[in-house]
DNA sequence: CTGAAAGCGCTTACAG
DNA sequence: CTGAAAGCGCTTACAG
């Protein structure tokens, strides 16, 4: 690989010339096109470990999610890429699995592969002061002493009961799942449980365990069995943390001969969609995961830039239909 | 941050031996020991820019896909990090989203950035030579000059064939997209013709397009109403190159009332499984996922320490039944 | 075994 | 504007 050097030699000029050149700074015309000649000639490619050593910037972040096989977390992941690629910045894909010492482990690793900031959408407190002094930004999740971006949880859940109210439920029930603990996620339920005090509704919660992937179906089936009565459900709304669990919820339902929407309607959380067709697995509150991507990578690169940003970033929610929700009354 | 140097001050002894220890190389026990002690007190970590630098490894990969949100990409990605993370490996993600440009721009990312090595599941021969020196294993994808890991798509079209036969279908369709236009992916075809000769069965291929994403569900719609006789379908059983066809190609027979599997049997390829339940989408021919991501990255890895290889490596696919297919006769 | 020194490929004050 | 030189934080022959 050519070096600068080669190219000082082969240009005739200095390396702080060539470097000048490369780096956009002003020098002679005659020498700008001297240098810009031996760089094609010679296939140039910049050394960024030597760049980086030298600048302290490495226009790399690292991204911490928990998989990338959720498809909530891909979808961001995707977007996340493409505005990390529009700013210049290459993206360092770590995955905790749920394992704090893989947090540790890829939070240390920020730090000696001198990345220039992190995004996560994972780890707790304690483990975010192994930064150091490299800018994070959360995303989905909101920390004390960290700057975040999310969604409008809270109202998300309030959404849910609005909708199902307005479309005709008055008995509600919110299930969530364990698995994503997060004040965030929490909010969601309380924002349900709000709306649900506030319109007078009765309603009621179930918590169904903490089972990581394989939502707990039986549980659930359980659950709602042992509230039936004469063959219906003694709630015609629910409203699921997340669309994992409304799937399985949705399911649960089906083996029960509960009739979706006609009897019970049913939104999720997340707004999901469909593999191979655009449409929404289950109607749902839709987090606008485009625009928390390009929050959240904007955010961290005001941060690297040290400019001022807002500690906390709260993008609106919009309820989508996607055939588990009657047409409105 | 400390540096080596810091290190070396506060154990009263030269760089090198600090970087010796650092390294596991032989010291005396009481040099090992003071050094340890100010690593400790000190909190140093050690700057990879630096040792990459110097040493020009950098224990970093560049996986290329063409975007992490189809599953099957996302879940070889799943499982590449973890195989990445075994060897002490870190992976830079780069979608191409099929823009050739991207596609170059990330391989001389790869080169400035100093990748030990490439795993890619995208670009083409052509910008292929554009990754230099740095070793490069394609996942799914064949080309003449690299070296590769697949699984058997040949024997995948002979599988279904042999699997839609033995379950009583007699008149088959193939039904292949054009969205990921690789070698490998014709082969699937080519086994399924094979098959079909081989036992004497009339067969089909129809060619759904170029639609990347939103397969062309009206086009096939279309193509199925042409090939009806008094409301049935002249083909009894279908194989799509791609569970993401199948499913589409699922639905429109449900639109269609053709009855699946009673009328017609359907196998896609892929393995791909359910969100929130372990169960396949489709019956199928399943890939090996993670047996390729641990073969492409153990080959990788291999390749970056300059020990031989195998060229080519082909795994073996299964048929796994997702309620698509009739039991055995 | 250990220390002093050169060098990896850049950038950036500093003279000229 | 340009060149010579120092230095980023490591590793690695080379003497001792």
């Amino acid at each position: 690989m050519a070096t600068i050097k080669d190219v000082a030699n082969d240009a005739g000029v200095a390396v702080g010339t060539v470097s000048k050149v490369l780096n956009g700074h002003h020098v002679s015309a005659e020498n700008k096109r001297k240098v810009e000649e031996s760089v094609a000639r010679l296939g140039y490619q910049m050394n960024y470990y030597a760049r980086g050593l030298k600048t302290r910037y490495t226009y790399t972040v690292a991204v911490i999610v928990p998989d990338i096989l959720t498809p909530f977390f891909a979808c961001l992941v995707y977007y996340i890429e493409q505005e990390l690629y529009r700013y210049g910045y290459r993206m360092f894909l770590c995955q905790s699995l749920h394992e704090a010492e893989k947090d540790s482990y890829y939070l240390q690793l920020a730090r000696q592969n001198k990345v220039d900031g992190i995004l996560g959408i994972t780890f707790n407190t304690t483990q975010l002061s192994q930064a150091g002094d490299i800018p994070v930004v959360m995303i989905d999740r909101h920390l004390d002493n960290s700057v975040c971006v999310t969604s409008d949880n809270f109202h998300g859940g309030e959404l849910a009961v609005q909708q199902l109210f307005a479309r005709g439920s008055r008995k509600l029930l919110f299930i969530r799942s364990g698995s994503r603990l997060s004040s965030e996620t929490l909010k969601r339920g309380d924002g349900f449980a709000a709306a649900c005090r506030e319109k007078q509704l009765s309603y009621e919660v179930m918590d169904s365990g903490d089972d990581a992937c394989g939502f707990n179906g039986e549980g659930i089936g359980e659950y709602l069995q042992m509230h039936m009565t004469d063959g219906k459900l003694e709630f015609d709304g629910i409203y699921t943390s997340t669309d994992g669990l409304g799937l399985t919820v949705l399911e649960q339902m089906r083996r029960m001969n509960i009739r979706v929407p006609q009897d019970v309607q049913l939104i999720g959380h997340d707004g999901l969609r469909h593999l191979n067709r655009g449409a929404y697995l289950l109607s749902s509150i839709a987090q606008p995961v485009e625009d928390m991507a390009r929050a959240g990578v904007e955010t961290v690169i005001h941060l690297i830039r040290r400019e001022p940003v807002q500690e906390m970033t709260v993008l609106p929610v919009t309820f989508v239909e996607g055939g588990t929700t009657r047409t409105m009354e």
